[in-house]
DNA sequence: ATAAAAATATACCGAACGGTATATTTTTGT
DNA sequence: ACAAAAATATACCGTTCGGTATATTTTTAT
């Protein structure tokens, strides 16, 4: 069982995750947490540093959650093929899954700390490097297998793929309008079928 | 000649809208402000009804800026497929153009007006389906000619290419890297010229 | 040049900000 | 059950927030 620290550090961090999500750092008040964790300055303060680190810890959640849906909606295929596609399927449903945390938290973070908060961009950074290396890798498997075309560029691919993926993210939620989502998995797709695999 | 209080207006639009476009909204302060303009709160105030105001006319100020800077990029050709080159082509230079501005107002501004505050959100909306509105009509000429394929769609181009855009720009500024502006630039004229061309 | 009008500066408002010292309550190990 | 330790609540700190009433300065038209 986890000490009564430890269950009130989760329940502050699960419960303003989405408001720092949606509302960006600075504009996510002392007093928005307190009455979204229904506690008080003295067990926020005992449980973090400070206002940032409380803030990082939240981005993290946030990002966890949807990572492991996606592992999760990969893992039903072993060829990294299905894999990209099922990628790009997760994220047609991108829209409704996580309307509820209020968008995506490296856009939303990502743009919310750059120029203003050091700790968090770097957060944010570390992030997408780290997705972009396990879409690499997906891509890289896939041509040591012989699914992907030899000249494949892993690396180069990955960005590609991670940049238009965010795009569509971004308009959707900006314009709050899916068709942004669909309509571009339909591009990412034919891009993976026509120009990635190995025909 | 402008009356005073026009060149005051303009004086405080310009200098503040690269630091509501860096800060976003929240964390613009009236002390930034007075600070930015060297001017006192009863200027800014006898200028503008509140700091919503302001922004609202600073983010117009700076797209206003890039929008020019696309026209003018674009006034050399005649040819609707040469202007969505030459499109793709400003967005490849966008990274240092628009760095002293603090990157793109429609993103910035776009994440950080979403759940915060409607009139910026909402001046975000009109600004993008203006822009898609263009580029329709470009791609919508560009088929008439002949230029593009008979069976283009250039509603649904024209938002596509821009979320792509929009993608590559969010990448570029977040990991201060503009290769993504470059690499995606690649995808888009490869797109128009393989698929949208009619040949 | 002058007086009216417009624009800007000054001084202030109550509220909210992030954070802290300390008192109180709750959990923990025995 | 109990005492020590840990966790949380309370009350407060100085500062900054957006905004305003009014005094002063500058522009404007005559």
């Amino acid at each position: 069982m986890y000490s009564k620290a430890e269950r009130t550090s989760r329940h502050i961090i699960a419960s303003t995750a989405p408001i720092f999500n949606r509302n960006g750092y600075a504009a996510t008040s002392m007093s928005t947490i307190t009455s979204a964790t229904g506690l008080t300055k003295g067990a926020i303060y005992g449980n973090f540093r400070n206002k940032e680190e409380l803030a990082v810890k939240a981005f993290r959640y946030n990002v966890k959650r949807i990572l492991r849906k996606v592992r999760e909606h990969q893992e039903s295929s072993s060829s990294p093929l299905q894999k990209l596609l099922l990628i790009t399927d997760f994220y047609r449903n991108y829209y409704d899954f996580s309307r509820d945390i209020g968008g995506c938290p490296i856009i939303n973070i990502g743009v919310d700390a750059n120029h203003q908060n050091k700790k968090l961009l770097e957060g944010v950074r570390d992030i997408i490097r780290k997705i972009e290396r396990s879409l690499a890798d997906i891509i890289a498997e896939g041509r040591a297998l012989g699914e992907l075309k030899p000249d494949t560029d892993p690396v180069k691919n990955a960005r590609q793929m991670f940049s238009i993926i965010e795009g569509a993210v971004f308009m959707s939620f900006t314009m709050d309008d899916l068709s942004y989502l669909e309509s571009t998995m339909d591009i990412l797709e034919r891009m993976i079928l026509e120009e990635w695999k190995n025909k």
